[in-house]
RNA sequence: GCCCUCGUGGUGAAAUUGGUAGACACAAAGGACUUAAAAUCCUUGCCCUUUUGGGAGUGCCAGUUCGAGUCUGGCCGAGGGCACCA
């Protein structure tokens, strides 16, 4: 037996695979097989191993199937992490953000990554940034960004705004000052052109995961109803409002509008109005506060008239419940059919009119009732929309107010448009200067990038950008006139939304991509990366594709990812110790009684479920440590074992090492093999078939990600030449069929795959097993027989079989002579290949 | 509250999509080898039966079917997404 030494030759693989790229570059099929890029915040984890594992094992598997595969990774480098590391460790964050990227990368290529980094990008290159701001300068000439003004979380001490995960318990997290909500003017995308095309491109993407297309679809949230113009009475004033259920107009008791509505100018002098929406902000701004607030209005004592019941008048409301962006501000409010519309209702002592009724001929009292019906019914008390459904009563409505000129058909969307400002230093500058007349216009195009500053000094309050005077000062290229810089940088997922662009060819200077590349790489045909994503990211760099092709109009696709796969998360059991306070695994032992202890003094450990890695919880396993000790192969081999990789997984120490030892075995049969001759012989005529077989079903489970799979069936092959070897002592060699075990290893554990290759001297190591469909045909199959659908025994047959041979088969097998010859068989169900039935009933 | 997904041994799971339930692995127990340990290998894994064999069984209840983990209806439980969205 020989011990194989995994740190020499993972050494010597991995500077192979430096050098030989997944490239097949005679190949007429491309692949562009992508995860996404880390944030480099200084080490990685076993969710980056988790990741490129898949996606290795992908690029490996396409590459060797003939594709030309593109394979790249890069670094989504800007972002909050550096300033505050910037902060505590007096290292500038471009320092810092490249020590840890050198650091990361050395770490990624000890996994043996197909990676091509000659293709490396980084955000915060200005390489890179350089073409972000001139995408920037395009969507702003097409009409793309616009500004707005819109609350942020101001810190008062650290004068400064507040990202959401900065704000705990409505304070600042480093001064603890409490937060304040405040305006301003701030750079947005206009994503919401895109809503209708955004949600209708999910349509096509076949290869994404239900599950992500509905939590977009979700989010784009589109809803058809109608705006209505409601006349005010006395001022000779509309109110235009939006709904979804215009059948239950005639059920309408009055209108209510946001705070923020137009209409509310008229009292901002008047006290109980100021008082009244003092307590709307007053109420707390998270989730949860909104949904238990309390509905409150307040009474304008303004009237509305009903546009299609005569002389009746609809009281307006100011109400809390009532956002201004989300369709016109306004509502109408019918009590029966909305639960919202119904607490408001019997709070202020309105009128409820039962309109829609699944039981006409029981009016319902709703003033008795807690909840609204807001199901499918009759329409009653309606006059012409009396005895409808609801929706023939939506179309008619709609019809009548069209032919009237109140209102129209309207669709809304929930999705909101795409804040991009951040306060920060650490990201891409806008490339945006304002003049002294207060217009604001684009940087020069001959002026990018512009480039972020590197004297600043990050612990005085503010955005370093905005103190600092010669970096802010600058002068407008057209009129010579002195102007001052926009100190905003872009959010981080703006930086994101491209790079699967730039990968196509990152070393073009005058553009941001050469369009023959984009144009023959992308779309992506492979997206691997995590869940959490699966709205904003994978949104937003749809919504850049569009906007993309909008502004340069030479890309082919709207889609930037064909396939999407989001892969589950890393787990590992928490531990506290005594006092409550976390323990990293590293920290606690099993003790003689079979109870987790501390290593330090032995005390007793409490064992907490498993969860997601996460620095917090302490329940975090290093990769690199893992590496060391087990050999990336073993790593990379159990990561993939087991569960799927769209679920959760457990990490266990016992489970690579269980990994480990596999591997071993392996090597040793290679050894075994080896020592074989080489002539062909009738056992390579059996293992013919039995390869042939995985083959084909493990080529089909890679295709459908079902790798946990493709680990048991290799298993269960490693058993076969196991079991053969150990039993036959001739010098029969099943070298060749060996070798395409060894193969079909080279996407999991390449070092090792390699290394047995070159051991047993093969030299032809870029290719997939080929399936022989003739063999298939071949195989033995076990079939089962059922008296009565239960299975009494079963046989092992040729493929395709018929009946009649079947049956034969049966009545003179030993077992079921007695059974089946005993009873009239009443009928014969007979599935080929599959099972044959004998009803005796 | 609304929407989505999922419930299979002690554990992670598999099941050719309606056709042998528990492949493969982890853990456990027993055994072999060994002075001993480690390593390695073998066996076992619900109930009845000495064995041959038979029975129950995929969260629970019903249904469709020759046959249901898979399809239908209802219930229970877990996880995730959205949430004053008119």
């Amino acid at each position: 037996m020989e011990r194989l030494n995994f740190q020499a030759i993972e050494k010597k693989w991995q500077s192979t695979f430096e050098k030989e790229k997944l490239y097949n570059s005679k190949s007429s099929k491309k692949f562009y097989c992508l995860e996404m890029f880390p944030y480099p915040s200084g080490k990685i984890h076993m969710g980056h191993v988790r990741n490129y594992t898949i996606g290795d094992v992908i690029a490996r598997f396409k590459f060797m199937n003939g594709f030309n595969v593109l394979h790249p990774m890069g670094w989504d480098a800007f972002g909050l992490p550096a300033e505050n590391a910037a902060k505590e460790n007096k290292l500038h964050p471009k320092k810092w953000t490249e020590k840890n990227i050198s650091e990361m990368k050395r770490q990624l290529k000890l996994m043996g990554l197909s990676i091509d980094w000659d293709l490396e990008v980084s955000t915060c290159d200005e390489k890179y940034y350089k073409h972000q701001q001139e995408i920037f300068i395009d969507f702003y000439n097409k009409g793309f960004v616009k500004r707005k003004e819109n609350y942020v979380n101001w810190d008062p001490v650290e004068q400064s705004v507040l990202a959401n995960e900065q704000v705990v318990n409505g304070r600042g997290w480093r001064s603890g000052a409490v937060v304040e909500r405040k305006k301003l003017s701030q750079w947005f995308f206009d994503i919401t052109k895109f809503s209708e095309d955004l949600l209708k491109g999910l349509e096509e993407l076949n290869n994404w995961p239900e599950k992500v297309k509905t939590m977009q679809r979700n989010w784009i949230g589109k809803s058809v109803g109608c705006e209505i113009k409601f006349n005010i009475e006395v001022e000779n004033k509309k109110i235009n409002i939006f709904t979804t259920r215009p059948d239950t107009i005639f059920g309408a008791s009055f209108l209510a509008i946001s705070v923020d509505h137009p209409i509310c100018s008229k009292f901002v002098n008047d006290q109980k109005y100021i008082e009244f929406k003092e307590k709307c902000l007053k109420v707390g701004t998270t989730e949860e506060a909104l949904a238990n607030a309390e509905k409150i209005g307040f009474n304008t004592n303004l009237f509305a008239t009903h546009p299609f019941i005569k002389d009746k008048k609809l009281p307006i409301y100011v109400a809390n419940f009532i956002l201004m962006d989300y369709g016109t501000g306004a509502i109408f409010g019918c009590p029966a059919h909305d639960q919202r519309d119904l607490d408001f209702a019997k709070k202020y002592d309105l009128e409820i009119t039962e309109v829609v009724s699944d039981e006409p001929s029981k009016p319902k009292n709703f003033n008795n009732l807690t909840e609204a019906f807001v199901g499918d019914g009759t329409i009653i008390n309606s006059d012409f929309l009396n005895g409808l459904t609801v929706e023939q009563a939506k179309s008619k409505i709609i019809r009548e107010i069209e032919k009237q000129k109140i209102g129209e058909k309207k669709i809304t969307y929930r999705l909101k448009d795409w804040g991009i400002s951040r306060q920060r230093y650490w990201g891409c500058p806008i490339p945006m200067i304002h003049l002294k007349d207060g217009s604001i216009v684009p940087v020069d195009k001959s002026e990018l990038p512009v480039k972020l500053p590197d004297d600043i000094d990050l612990n005085k309050s503010g955005n370093p950008l905005e103190t600092h005077k010669n970096w802010k000062n600058t002068i407008h290229k057209k009129t010579g006139k002195p102007a001052v810089r926009e100190t905003d940088t872009l959010d981080t997922f703006v930086d994101s939304s491209w790079y699967f662009l730039r990968f196509c060819s990152p070393e073009t200077v005058s553009e941001p991509f050469d369009i023959k590349k984009v144009n023959y790489w992308m779309p992506v045909d492979q997206y691997i990366g995590g869940i959490e994503h699966a709205i904003l990211h994978l949104l937003y760099s749809r919504f850049f594709m569009r906007a993309l092709k909008k502004s340069n109009n030479k890309i082919n696709d709207l889609e930037p990812f064909k396939g999407l796969f989001t892969q589950g998360m890393v787990c590992h059991e928490t531990y506290k110790d005594k006092n409550g306070k976390w323990l990293t695994p590293s920290e606690v032992e099993k003790g003689d009684n079979g109870k987790y202890q501390k290593i330090s003094d032995k005390s007793e450990v409490r064992v907490g479920p498993s969860e997601s890695m996460s620095k917090s919880k302490k329940n975090v396993i290093d990769p690199e440590s893992m590496i060391k000790s087990y050999g990336a192969d073993s790593v990379r081999w159990f990561i993939l074992s087991d569960s799927p990789p769209e679920k959760d997984i457990q990490w266990s120490n016992q489970g690579v090492n269980a990994a480990y030892k596999f591997l071993q075995k392996v090597y040793n049969l290679c050894c075994v093999v080896k020592e074989r001759s080489e002539k062909k012989n009738t056992l390579d005529k059996e293992f013919d078939l039995k390869m042939n077989s995985y083959i084909n079903k493990i080529t089909r489970s890679i295709n459908d990600f079902n790798l946990n799979v493709v680990v048991a069936n290799v298993y269960e092959i490693y058993n076969l030449f196991n079991d053969y070897l150990s039993k036959d002592t001739s010098n029969k060699s099943i070298k060749k069929n060996f070798t395409n075990f060894i193969k079909i290893l080279i996407p999991f554990t390449p070092h090792l795959a390699y290394e047995c290759l070159e051991l047993l001297g093969v030299k032809e190591t870029k290719s997939w097993p080929k399936i022989d469909t003739k063999l298939i045909l071949k195989e033995k199959i076990k079939i089962a027989i059922q008296i009565n659908g239960k299975t009494r025994e079963v046989i092992e047959v040729e493929k395709g079989i018929n009946q009649s041979s079947v049956e034969k088969l049966c009545k003179n097998n030993a077992k079921l002579k007695n059974k089946i010859m005993d009873k009239s068989i009443t009928r014969v169900i007979f599935v080929q290949d599959r099972i044959i039935n004998f009803i005796t009933r």
